[in-house]
DNA sequence: CTCCATCAATCATCTAGAGGAGTGAATGGA
DNA sequence: TCCATTCACTCCTCTAGATGATTGATGGAG
């Protein structure tokens, strides 16, 4: 798949070969890849170079250090997300807020072009249509609409609804073998038009977020493609610059 | 003002002690700090320390390198500013649009709960207030309400209108000596009021974007707060989760 | 059983170098 | 004048260690 260059610098060499590794999940998430001092024993460098080589994979978010107890191969960070973004109601002080998700829809569908440019397969592929809506104690948190490639997410179909739960990527993980590495989101803002109000939960009209959401797995093609509508009134998002 | 903490290991404590360097404007922005054979000198350090201090500046967006010429002081990336995300409509294609901005009110007045909370003032301190818009070939992209401290920024309450130009930060600069070094930005949308359409070049009720963004000056304290507003059609904002 | 000291494994910090590679200015010949 | 070479200066890569800090497991004392 991916050749290691040889002109590259030990430690990118390194880094490509780690983060390969990690790719092919020769390490699983959540556990340890070898320690420094092993791995510099293993490719016959010094333990400075493989720090730096780690140190790389860390600033790209692939794994993460615990002092003490070694190196770790990380999940992508979710809680990032611009869905994080959606205040939730506190309906009683103190007490934490359930978050529901209820699904509307599921069907098989052949992909649109939109659908297939956005999962970059051919147009007329066989994907998944699920459209779901979260839910906070009875209100409407937000509204998605979720497409899959059928090829690698069948079980999603048959299995019942039940027991895909209410998180998807652990059902991704459990049903279908399908890990998420990344996620690419954007962000727009409009007026919902009718076709959509309900499942967002808003009056015709009013203005909602629009957050799509590509993720893709650690061989870097799309797993999936959502698009979620929620109030404005909900959205904070903040960030700062340097 | 900022002491060094001697239990910090000595890549933090060096990193401080550039930094307040810095913040100091003992180098200005686009010049270059000392060597880091230099630093290691001067602070009786390795060079490998210096290095990983640098490291820290450098992913702290405080400095940049340049391989064979040296270390910079770098001016905060604006480019990233969610300001950007509002897509300018292209009128010709090929040519380079050009950005507009038209000051409409300038006034002294005192500072309300809400800006001086944000300006991180007492309540009735003189302050500036700029309400402007954006244009693009004479529509209108973004209105703005701009609020500074009148203490940093009288000359801008004296100066010919036209002398402050089409970018404010310059301005600030030249006729202040106010240097940004970093900024905060939110966003949430909302249907438009009626007192604030015309000055976004809406309809009220329409869906549109508010931008907020507090800068502030290398002593850390705030400069400026201001919020924008603009159609939420012309706003796209993309990121990558990992 | 609980608490605490100990210990091995692991990452973190730091040193002191050698040599490589990119940059820009000075130099000198065509 | 123009261009190639040289050179000093800078950051970059890499090595081979020593020592410190943190963690989790183990085993003994109370």
């Amino acid at each position: 798949m991916s050749i290691v260059d040889d002109r590259l610098p030990r430690y990118q060499r390194l880094r490509d070969l780690i983060a390969a590794d990690i790719a092919a999940q020769r390490w699983a998430p959540g556990q340890t890849i070898p320690s420094e001092a092993e791995l510099a024993s293993i490719h016959g460098v010094a333990v400075g170079t493989v720090r730096h080589a780690i140190d790389v994979l860390v600033g790209e978010g692939l794994v993460t250090r615990v002092h003490g107890r070694g190196t770790f191969v990380r999940r992508p960070a979710f809680d990032q997300s611009l869905l994080r973004c959606l205040r939730i109601p506190e309906l009683e002080p103190g007490a934490k807020p359930v978050l529901i998700s209820r699904i509307l829809e599921r069907a098989s569908l052949k992909a649109s072009p939109e659908v297939a440019e956005r999962l970059e397969l051919p147009v007329g592929t066989d994907c998944i249509r699920l459209v779901r809506q979260k839910l906070v104690e009875r209100r409407v948190l937000r509204g998605e609409e979720i497409w899959l490639p059928k090829a690698r997410f069948a079980p999603l179909l048959t299995v019942e609804l039940a027991s895909i739960g209410h998180d998807l990527y652990p059902a991704f993980e459990r049903l279908c073998g399908q890990l998420v590495a990344t996620a690419e989101e954007s962000l727009t803002a409009e007026a919902i038009g009718a076709e959509h109000a309900t499942l967002a939960g808003v009056a015709t009209g009013q203005p909602v977020v629009v957050i799509d959401r590509l993720t893709r797995g650690y061989d870097r093609q799309p797993l999936e493609w959502r698009r979620v509508r929620a109030p404005a009134s909900a959205f904070h998002f903040r960030r700062e610059i340097r």
